[in-house]
DNA sequence: TGAAATTGTCATCAG
DNA sequence: CTCTGATGACAATTT
């Protein structure tokens, strides 16, 4: 459950979400479904009638939505095509309750089959795109499946282009978005998709979507796109939601990868493929200390190829970034079953979803090789999904059925339902072990496939015991995802760079390593790096970048119980340093951007007053010299017409308002003003200046010059004198 | 092809 | 003394 701020108003406005009431509904749901209660409708296949409620199957199939659509009472009956089967359907009313579909290699094309026609969209693609090529693929499929179109061609291409808007997250996205297959995404991938597209078109516009408000960035200038991402360009957004859209969006389809999870992630490693040939091992010590001295086209070259090779594999995923669950060894060898089944995990409860979670009351594999990894790695992410448990083990509960529960990327877990480890499963697992980068630990002996034995289970255990040290000592939050959300402000191309190396000398495949064919070519080409062959000798059971994770005082305990050697130890300490290194000079950076976006912001902020204040200057000295001419024609007039005495001017002189200057009054003034003697000796000019006034005052009263200065009873002075000091701080203000 | 921008790394300092 | 973060500087790489 979380609780979200929306910001779309200032007020402090509260949405309370909670993760389990949906499958508490849809449990529910199930319970009337099993008990006949509120159902609806009656479905008949085969003959076969199956209850239901009619809002549950046509939020489900589109078919059916059509079909109960113009049934307004109770009690009606839906007889499906003859084309859906009961094996087919059943399943398929389960998976509609349970977001849990239970298939067997029987009969599974029977499930697509009747999926495919009454239009269960969320099954069609993200189950049996993946799954029937690898049913059926060592023979002929009798259902041929359309392939989607790989869209790292495309992501490539823009990438070749130079399209700097394609990075991590936007090849993960960038793929669902051109499939060419009607899916139905999840809300998660649709979000990804819209933002992906519009921020292909230039600038993201705000959703609606509330939460997703982060991707309303308008890229403004494709440089410094990062750093304009990561700082909101002029609207700055608060430290922790500083990732940038994509990085945003990465982080949400990988979330449920646990923080503290060793495993490398896929999802990352694909989302940090922007320049994948970049992450290869520099040389260290070159020179002048800094790397790059392999060749960037060969590099590049190197990458394509393996780009290319992984593409096979990547083809058969779902969803990209899905990690596929190693099943694990069986300690059942009779069991034929094989059984898979697909769980749709609400994106709600990524938050609680475990990375690899045993159901409690199922047998544990009888090898502590790969079962017992995985067992300890579930405590690591946390609590077990509750709602996982229940309903596997109300539904897979059988003797002999070992069932695990391992989370999937796309929002989907993957059940693996008992059984000896078939063909399917065994390529599962190995997508999987290679996603997670442990493909060396799950892989069969008994097929020939595990390459160094004792190594490989050194490593094993090495990895168990580092996982059961973090379970133990994580001082992770509760929730590991919006850890990573933090700690994924920045890039990791770095740490991919030690991702590679390390996963690439300990033999652990990771999606980039190539670990195949093209590691002779690395050999030749950078045989001749310190640091390369350095990180050859290095053998890590666990990437690097959760290693770079850990806190000061995990990792001085990583230290102590670890029996390092002196090459992973200078290893380990390297990358830490340096991916803490590179996490700083990012964050400051974008400090420094932020500065300069603040300043920025300041100037103009200045620049506006400034042009505000002189337009009301402006107006305000109109208006004054538009008055002071009115008042100014006024008192000539009266001047001149009531010929005055002087002892009236003077009293008249003494109602002007200060809202006229004397120049308006007498223009002479003004070149008086500015007489270099004037400040000196005022009073002689404002004599020659009033000289007129004064052949009035002179007979009666004391010269001018001391009445201009004089000051009255209570202080102020004279109006006059009032009126000259205007004048002239009015002319010098200007 | 060159300039500008980006990014990783190192050295150094301060806490 | 060690570790960590910040930051200037440099170089490689990308745009």
């Amino acid at each position: 459950m979380s609780l979200m701020a929306t910001s779309a108003t200032r007020s402090s406005v509260f949405t309370f979400e909670s993760t389990v009431h949906s499958s508490h509904v849809l449990r529910c749901l199930d319970e009337q479904r099993r008990r006949d209660t509120m159902c609806d409708v009656t479905v008949v296949v085969e003959g076969q009638s199956f209850r239901a409620h009619r809002a549950i199957l046509a939020s489900c199939s589109e078919y059916l939505m059509h079909r109960i659509s113009s049934f307004s009472q109770h009690g009606a009956v839906v007889t499906l095509p003859k084309e859906v089967t009961v094996a087919g359907f059943e399943p398929l009313l389960k998976f509609a309750y349970t977001s849990k579909l239970l298939f067997e290699k029987h009969n599974v094309l029977e499930i697509r089959n009747s999926a495919s026609i009454l239009g269960f969209n969320d099954l069609d693609k993200a189950c049996f795109d993946f799954l029937l090529p690898k049913f059926f693929s060592s023979s002929k499929s009798p259902a041929p499946v359309p392939r989607k179109t790989c869209c790292k061609k495309i992501c490539k291409r823009r990438l070749s282009k130079g399209d700097g808007a394609i990075d991590s997250g936007d090849v993960l996205l960038f793929e669902k978005e051109v499939k060419p297959v009607a899916d139905s995404p999840t809300q998660q991938e649709v979000t990804g998709s819209r933002v992906e597209s519009q921020k292909a078109a230039g600038a993201l516009t705000p959703s609606a979507d509330g939460p997703n408000e982060r991707f309303t960035v308008a890229i403004q200038c494709p440089k410094y796109r990062k750093f304009q991402l990561a700082c909101g360009k002029e609207t700055c957004v608060p430290e922790k939601s500083l990732n940038n859209p994509v990085i945003t969006t990465v982080i949400k389809n990988d979330c449920e990868r646990p923080a503290n999870s060793p495993f490398i992630s896929t999802a990352q490693s694909k989302g940090r493929a922007e320049e994948p040939w970049k992450t290869e091992p520099h040389d260290k010590k070159k020179g002048d200390g800094r790397g790059g001295e392999v060749d960037p086209k060969e590099r590049q070259r190197k990458w394509n190829k393996k780009e290319k090779e992984m593409e096979t594999e990547e083809d058969i995923s779902p969803t990209d970034g899905v990690r596929v669950v190693p099943s694990g060894r069986s300690a059942l060898p009779d069991d034929r079953s094989s059984g898979l089944m697909l769980h749709r995990c609400p994106m709600a409860e990524f938050g609680e979803c475990p990375a690899i979670t045993r159901t409690p009351g199922h047998k544990r594999p009888s090898m502590d090789g790969a079962g017992g990894q995985r067992e300890s790695a579930a405590p690591a992410s946390g609590r077990t999904h509750p709602k996982a448990e229940d309903q596997v083990e109300a539904e897979q509960n059988r003797p002999g059925h070992e069932v695990q529960t391992i989370q999937e990327t796309g929002s989907n877990q993957w059940v693996k339902n008992s059984g000896e480890r078939s063909a399917v499963e065994g390529d599962v697992s190995e997508h999987l072990a290679k996603q997670l980068g442990f493909s060396q630990h799950f892989q069969d002996p008994e097929a020939g496939r595990s390459s160094d034995g004792g190594g490989s289970a050194k490593v094993q255990d090495t990895s168990l015991e580092w996982l059961k040290y973090h379970n133990l000592s994580s001082t992770s939050t509760g929730c590991p995802f919006y850890q990573e959300l933090d700690q994924s402000k920045c890039s990791w191309k770095g740490v991919e760079v030690s991702e590679g190396e390390g996963a690439d000398q300990s033999g652990v495949s990771s999606p980039n390593s190539g670990d195949d064919g093209d590691s002779g070519t690395e050999t030749e080409g950078d045989s001749e790096s310190y640091t390369r062959e350095r990180a050859r000798q290095v053998q890590l059971p666990f990437s690097v970048e959760w290693i770079v994770d850990l806190n000061r005082n995990d990792f001085q305990q990583l230290l102590k119980q670890q029996v390092f050697t002196q090459e992973q130890l200078e290893f380990v300490h390297d990358m830490r340093r340096r991916s803490k290194n590179r996490l700083a000079a990012q964050r400051c950076r974008k400090r420094k951007l932020e500065c300069i976006n603040d300043l920025q912001c300041e100037i103009n902020k200045l620049k506006t007053e400034r042009e505000k204040l002189m337009m009301e200057r402006s107006h305000l000295s109109q208006l004054r010299m538009k008055t002071c001419h009115s008042v100014s024609a006024l008192c000539q007039k009266v001047c001149n017409e009531a010929k005055l005495q002087p002892d009236q001017l003077q009293a008249f002189a003494q109602y002007t308002s200060s809202d006229c200057p004397l120049s308006s009054l007498f223009p002479h003034i003004d070149s008086l003003v500015s007489q270099p003697d004037f400040l000196l000796k005022p009073h002689a000019s404002l004599s020659a200046c009033f000289g007129h006034l004064d052949m009035y005052t002179a007979s009666e009263e004391a010269p001018s010059s001391s009445r201009t200065d004089t000051v009255k009873g209570d202080g102020q002075r004279s109006t006059l004198s009032a009126h000259s000091a205007h004048v002239h701080a009015t002319k010098e203000s200007f």
